[in-house]
DNA sequence: AGAACTGTGCAACAGAAGTGCATTTTAATG
DNA sequence: CATTAAAATGCACTTCTGTTGCACAGTTCT
């Protein structure tokens, strides 16, 4: 049984072919990955495996959902002991406008902001556009 | 010349008369509005000049489209002095998750965030989710 | 009035997301 | 190992939002 087969296992995910595959695609990015992507790396791939693939992955807590402001979900894997499935890992994201890719910020919590009287926070989304380190050398 | 034709005609918007309804529209609402909500407002309006519309109104500075995560956009009326024409009017966004609906919350800014080293921020969104004022009431 | 420009309506398309159902694969059981 | 139930996959199809091209209508200017 591999590093990931014990990962999936772990978390409750039967360890498929295809499963296995998406997983370690998305271990070897460092940054979010849309459906299509996942879609144009294996062309044999069928949307809908991958479709729920992500779902399920997401249900288990493996991955988490980005809303980055591109209107395409993207999804990145948890670190371990982060626990965005009951909204406690409000890390950001940044979207760079140049290389269009989406990275975790994992160390950079979204601070608590006090809304006005009435209000009851339950999850908080921020995303931060510019450029990114990477593309900001060149 | 109505106060709603002066708006438009300050913002070098030509005031015909679907755009006065549509500014009027907003005007009267208290949350952010979808393309759709406004076709369904007037049932005889094409979905095309509505989404033209808007388009022009938030190039021209009328209204400021918002991200609030449910991957439809909504638009909200710039408030006079808004400078979000130039990333310069931050303030952050609250959604609903009982009513589904969308607030501008002019008075609270996205506070600063540091960036790691080669990070270039030049726009941020924040949504807060959870229950809105009138919500949380009943 | 005529020309030039802007706005509107209609049709069609693109992309992402999502669902129903038949078939295949997996894992568990005897 | 064969049986079987549950889970995963593949295919087809739908919905929804956003977007564009083009012809026509309305407006503005000379
Ligand atoms: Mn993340
Ligand atoms: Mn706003
Ligand atoms: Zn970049
Ligand atoms: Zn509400």
């Amino acid at each position: 049984m591999t590093e990931i087969e014990k990962t999936l296992h772990n978390k409750r995910v039967r360890p498929t072919a295809m499963r296995i595959l998406i997983y370690k695609y998305m271990a070897g990015k460092n940054s979010a990955v849309a459906l299509t992507d996942i879609e144009n790396a294996f062309d044999k791939a069928e949307r809908t495996t991958l479709y729920r693939t992500l779902k399920t992955f997401e249900e288990k807590g493996l991955v988490h959902q980005i809303d980055d402001g591109t209107n395409v979900s993207k999804f990145a894997l948890c670190e371990p002991g982060c626990n965005c499935e009951i909204d406690q890992d409000l890390h950001l994201h940044f979207h760079c406008g140049n290389c269009d890719k989406t990275v975790c910020l994992t160390e950079h919590k979204i601070p608590h902001i006090n809304l006005p009287q009435g209000y009851i926070a339950e999850d908080a989304n921020l995303v931060i556009k510019g450029i990114c380190e990477s593309c900001s050398q060149h």
